[in-house]
DNA sequence: AATCTACATTATAATAATTCTAAACTGTTG
DNA sequence: CAACAGTTTAGAATTATTATAATGTAGATT
């Protein structure tokens, strides 16, 4: 597992001053095998119960976005009243437990290939996400007229 | 196209009293032919701006959550600071441009179904959805460690 | 047609997630 | 260590959405 210094040292490198916020944000996020899943709240709930530090919710906000512009946290679009964030910024997909809100990661093997055969023009494709929403009953839908 | 009376009975069909607002409502929304995608805000100011009518935001929220609720319209998960509707409410993917948020309707021969080869046992999947994100520029996505 | 009642609408308040602000603080560079 | 630019912070502001409670109305009953 990286230590401290690693982070502080990879901070630099991105041009982000490692302050002990975002040190103690990075071991936080980083230093785990398994891709996590997370919400702001969730995060700042963790800083405080697990780390005991008191980081300000709009450090944790700034933070947060700054490691996804570098493009190391991922955000997950699910619903419209949280945003999910992601350690694994691999291309991946998701299924979304609507009964527990649990968020589960797709690997390889779980979902073929999608094959986009549309091409906008000027555009290019910025990311492709499968959202598989499962629950334990459904509802069929239908057309107005 | 549809006249007020047919919404009139179509909504008496589905358990809703056919008030002003959502016949109002069923004609902004489904008098069309082609799939519309809009958020609360758009259709308020579609109301009072195209309609010259004054429907509460409150009424607009109850109305259109009750039409998602009997599957006339289906909500769609883009980024998490609003949410998104769409007429369309058969099974179809969505590319968004992240220059101008647009929202464009795939058709089914703009990606090939998606091979969900997983089972969460107990679950039964409610929906599968692919978001194309498109700009004109990107950033690679790099992992941390 | 007048009345009743359950459901709807409304303005407004409340809540929740997120962003802004402006002052205090802290890495970094010289 | 002095100075400056980038950061953090508490709290206010903003935005989307939901709740509330009073008023209105569709549709059934007289």
């Amino acid at each position: 597992m990286a230590k401290n210094c690693n982070f502080i040292e990879k901070l630099r490198e991105l041009g982000l001053r490692p302050t002990k916020q975002r040190v103690k944000m990075c071991e936080l996020l980083f230093n785990r095998e398994k891709t996590f899943h997370f919400t702001i709240n969730d995060l700042v709930k963790m800083i405080s119960e697990e780390m005991n530090e008191k980081i300000s919710l709009a450090t944790v906000y700034n933070t947060v976005h700054a490691f996804e512009k570098k493009g190391y946290l991922k955000e997950i679009s699910i619903n419209s009243d949280k945003s999910y964030f992601d350690t694994n910024t691999s291309v991946h997909h998701h299924f979304y437990d609507e009964d527990t809100n649990e968020l589960i990661d797709c690997d390889e093997n779980d979902i073929d290939p999608v094959n986009i055969k549309k091409n906008i023009t000027g555009k290019k494709i910025n990311s492709v996400e499968v959202l598989v929403k499962v629950a334990s009953d459904n509802q069929n839908q239908k057309k107005f007229y």
